[in-house]
Formats: C-alpha cells, structure tokens, sequence
DNA sequence: CTGAAAGCGCTTACAG
DNA sequence: CTGAAAGCGCTTACAG
C-alpha cells in the first residue's frame, strides 16, 4: 500500500471526529451539515471550524443509506446507429453538457452512460439506488423505443426523455417544437422565393422528430398552396455520409427542386457537399436550411441556415422536471419553441 | 404519494428477501453476487433464481459503505475560456465518448462534471466516497494547472490527467505525443513543397501540448534547414473565432507564408475562413494542417488535414490506469503516436 | 460450503 | 436547542 493511500485510509474523518473536535454530538453535526435551523448559531459555527479543520467530507454512500436518496441523476444517451466514437450526434453532446450543467446547479450529480437504443438498457440505476431518476436522450426508431418506454412507466421509474411531445405518450417528455420549426423553414424557403422544396430525413412515424418537421414545413408551404411532395423525399439518418448519399439519390430521381430541407445540420451539411459535388451553387441554384443549430452549421461552407433547438433550456428543463418527479410533484410535457438562425446557405 | 412510487418503496427487495426465498442466509446471498467460488452450485442456482424473480439489484450505498469502494470515477471536464454550452472543445467530447465507454467495459460508472480550471476544483468525489478516483481532462493555463495537481498529489486523490507528458509532473499523465505530432505536420507540409509555415496557437510553456506542437513541427522543418519563424506565430486558444482572428492578424503582418499549422482543428477551420475572406485559396496559396482528428476536419471546405489523436486509446488507458492506481498497482505516464490525415486543404 | 453477528457512517424520530 | 439510540442494506471475518 502506498503511502498516500495509507494516510488516506487512516486519516479518514466522520462525523463523530468532528462531533468530538467540536464538543458536540453526531447528531449535532449532522443537523449543521443539513443546515437545519434547529442549531445554536455559537454551536454551528464550532461545528463549521472543525469540519473545515479536519476537511471533513460527508460520506456519500452512508447518506444515501440513510435517507434513501442518491442526490444523482443518470443520463442515458441513446446512440443507434453509429456506435463510433466520433460520430455521436453533436447536437446531443451540446445537450450532455447543458444537463451536466443544469445537475449541477440543482445541486445533483450525474452519471452518464451510452446505451444501444435497440438492446435491452441498462436501466437500473434506480433500482440500485445509483440514481433518483433517468434522462433519456437520442432519437432512434420510436417503436422500440415506446415499448421500453411503458416497460419504465410499469416499474415506477422516474424518468423524463427529450424528443417528440405528443398526446399519449408514456411517461413526461420535454421536447422541441418540430412541427414549429418545419413551419419556421417553410415560411423561410418560400421568402427566398423557393418553390420545390426537398426533405432529408425519414419522414415516418418511426422518427416523429423528422416526422413532425417534415409535416410542419409542409404546412407552411400548402398555406402558399405548394407543399412538400413524396418525390423530393429521400430517408437519412442523422449523419453526414446519409445526407449525402440521399441527396445523389436525390439528384439521381431527375425531379427538379430548389431547395432541401434537412431534418438535421450533418444531413445538411452532406447535402452541401454532394450539391457542390454535382456542380450545383449553395444557395444560388438550391437553398439548404438545416436543423438543430450546432456549432458546425456556422462552420460550414456556405454557413448552414437551421433551425436552432435551445439546448440550455432543454437540459434546465429536463433537470428541474425529473428533480419534480422524484419528489412527487406534479409535471408536464414541454414544447421549446425553436429559433431559425438564418445564414448564406439559404439566402440568395 | 403516486402508486408507482409507493409500489417502488414498499416493494424495495433486499437480500434478506433473497435468502427468505431461496432458503439460505444473507451472507449466501451476497456470495452468490459476488461470484465467490465458495457456493454449492446448487444453493448457487436457487438464489440466482430468486434473484431473478424479484428481480433484485444490490443497495449501492450499502454495498459500498461496506466495501468503502465506488465503483464509480469521476470526469472532471475544464472549459476554461469558453463556459458557453456550444463551445465545448469538440475533441474533448469525444474523449468523453470514449471514456464514458471504456468506463462501462471495466464495469464502472462515470460521474460527469464540468469545472472551471481556474476556479477551485470540486475535486471532492473521492473525499466524499462518490467515486474512487478522478480523471482530468481539458487544457489550460498549465501555471494554474500545476499547483492544483500538487495539491491532489498531497491529498493522496487518485487522479490521471490528460495532457502532455513530461519528466517530473506531478501524478500520472496520459497524453498525445505532441512533439511527434508536430513533426509530421511539419514533415508533411515539406513534402508538399511549402518553406514558410506558420503557427497558430499559443507556444509558451503556459500551453505544453500547443508548445510540444510548436516544437515538432520546428524541428521538422530545421531539419531541411528552415523552422518556425515567431514572426509568423499568432496566439490563439481553440477556438475557430481565435484561430480567424490570429490569421486574420498574421496576414496584416505582411510577412509572406505559405503554410499554415494550425495547434486545433477548430484554429485551422477559423483560418481557412480567414485566408478565403482575403482572397487566398487553400490549398493553392497557403496549405493549412490542423490537430486533433476531430468529426469536423472532414466537414471542412475544404477538407481539413489534421494531426489524428486516438481518442479510443486514450480513453482506455485513462481509465485502465486509473483502476490501477486505485488498486495500488504500479502505473507510468503513457504518449500515444498520433497519425497524419491528409486531405484537400494541404495538397496542392 | 454455510450462517450468525458485527459494523461501514450516516440521519432522524424520540425524549428531554 | 441537543443527545442517545436505532437502523438504512450490505459484506466479511469468524466459527463451524
């Protein structure tokens, strides 16, 4: 054993080494620590001098079996289909840090995890009592994923996930307003003077996030009497070779359009550079409007026009929902209205 | 009180409840779930079967409090100058991945928390039995960074950092050999014909992986009887706005190059955009080569070659030291080779 | 191979 | 405002 470990071990303070410094009972300690009110101010301050003196730490784990509360979140980050390190959504790392952030200031840690959304989760955080609750994150084929859902909401698991609100679902869901922002790049397109839009994306009720921005920029486009037409579709997942492959197969079809939609700012930027491959001008021949707002899109060449989620206040959001689940207060589904940030690749 | 949660409380199976049902003690219990050889095969059978039917999860705070391990590291993450929840360093996301990974292939949970470096640490997660030791990743200020390491070397805190190794750091490091790196940017830009290269990124010993860099590529190009010039060296930290607004300065110098190396993928793509709103072309005019291999030097316009890290090494060997620290077993500081990805923005 | 018992370090009714 | 005592749910010497 080293010698650091040794003094670490034998140095170990509790909360009776710091009753005894302060002349006062565990009981007394532990109520300055909880910052129970029910303490002589002269007895708190003894109290606060000898756990500052002896760094005194309270023991996690000890807590936690006493009270029954972890004082830990757990976030589960969804990443089918691309398993590489590299390629997880960069969306969905901006709202990592935004959650880690938003447990912080409540005061929670968190655990983070990866999981396959197809395989069985790892969900048991709360049955150990490792967590008070879940986070779940990432997109992937909604018929999977809302059968784990109900199994979550069987169990009595607290958890909140961030996607597509609609009626019905199980469990609470805080989300972006998809329909808003298809609507959003609609309206967007159609000032540019655009007729013949394309959509990147699947636009199935297996992906309701790309479902419902596809059905929202269609809308847009009907109150101008176009729409969004079946021919100009083309599936993608939320990645940059998708985008581009989509968008060859797109040119491929024949069918003219002057711009694309994409249900994400990867697909989009992967259209971008199939577009330019083919020899075609952004956004003098098509406009490209994005969605999600990550860094990349300012990046880009010509700089992406998106549809911009706000992820700080999703992770706040989520956060304070879950910590009002699991203290059994009542909660809701949130909608967060979108943003479109509007750049060069759309503007002629 | 809502019914899933009062079911979730009354129902909390305990090992006693396992004994009771598979007929044996707590202590067989708790052998069977440990994996201990000392069980008949049999008796084995019937508690994994209760196990199973009350679909029972071990107490973590219990077993740890016991036990007085975690099973539980801790990620400190240092955003130090950049606290904006887009902004995160896109490398160290995916260091992030691949931590959080190799965490759950040892079979370890991952704490996650994002720190200023030059605020005080919250580096209390081993004090507190939360996690049994830390690993540290971001860059900064090294001044700054060193004293906080002495001090977790006094504390006895079992910590791996992530960063340049050099002899005689205080605790154990994990990093990229920078100097290495450097030198095959510089190796290359050579062989594509360029003499006059550039540097962006701060080079001082305040930065030693940026300095490590720096020198690389120096002694590649001495080598042919050139080197860097500290006329054609701007500071910048990894941002693409720092890496824009460095060129931006290095061009208004009017001192000709014909390379640039830039410390950051984020500080080459912040160039690229500076050297086309001048009217230069890459690769035509200035050859650019970046540093990290991160998702985006693909995406770049165009395509950014870059100085590839191997983060999936890395975050194998930050958490495979890390439990070896924790175990007491004898540990070094490891350099990773880095690798060249040659793309459009360096050949001409 | 198995069980009875102690104890990890807290928190919280309970009593005063 | 304070203290004595119990107990959260495990694991592990110890004894057999």
């Amino acid at each position: 054993m080293t010698e650091a470990r040794r003094r670490r071990k034998k140095n170990r303070v509790t909360s009776l080494d710091i009753a005894h410094r302060a002349g006062v009972s565990q009981a007394t300690v532990s109520r300055v620590l909880a910052g129970s009110p029910l303490v002589n101010p002269e007895t708190r301050r003894r109290v606060e001098q000898a756990v500052r003196e002896l760094n005194y730490k309270v023991d996690r784990h000890a807590s936690s079996l006493r009270t029954q509360r972890a004082g830990t979140l757990a976030l589960l980050l969804f990443e089918d289909p691309t398993p590489d390190d590299s390629h997880i959504n960069p969306f969905f790392l901006s709202m990592l840090g935004s959650i880690t952030r938003a447990c912080a200031r409540h005061g929670h840690d968190l655990l983070v995890s990866f999981q396959q959304l197809s395989d069985d989760w790892h969900a048991d955080y709360e049955d150990s009592m490792k967590a008070d609750g879940l986070i779940l994150l990432g997109y992937g084929d909604y018929l999977t994923y809302r059968a784990k859902l109900e199994t979550l909401v069987a169990q009595g698991t607290h958890f909140v996930r961030w996607g597509q609100v609609e009626p019905g679902q199980p469990g609470v869901s805080i989300g972006c307003d998809n329909h808003a922002g298809g609507r959003l790049a609609g309206q967007h397109l159609l000032a540019c003077g655009r007729r013949q839009v394309a959509f990147l994306g699947d636009a199935s009720s297996r992906f309701p996030e790309f479902q419902a921005r596809y059905q929202g920029c269609d809308a847009a486009l009907r109150e101008a009497g176009l729409g969004l037409s079946p021919a100009l579709q083309a599936d993608a997942d939320s990645t940059e070779e998708a985008g581009f492959k989509a968008t060859r197969e797109l040119l491929a079809r024949g069918q003219p359009f002057d711009a694309i939609f994409a249900a994400s700012d990867l697909i989009a930027i992967g259209a971008i550079h199939a577009l330019k491959e083919a020899g075609l001008r952004v956004p003098d021949d098509v406009s490209v409007v994005g969605f999600d707002g990550t860094a990349m899109a300012r990046l880009a060449d010509p700089p992406l026009t998106t549809v911009v989620q706000d992820t700080s206040r999703a992770g706040e959001l989520l956060v304070s929902t879950l910590l009002q689940l699991v203290r059994d207060q009542p909660v809701q589904s949130v909608m967060l209205p979108p943003t479109l940030e509007i750049r060069a690749s759309s503007m002629r």
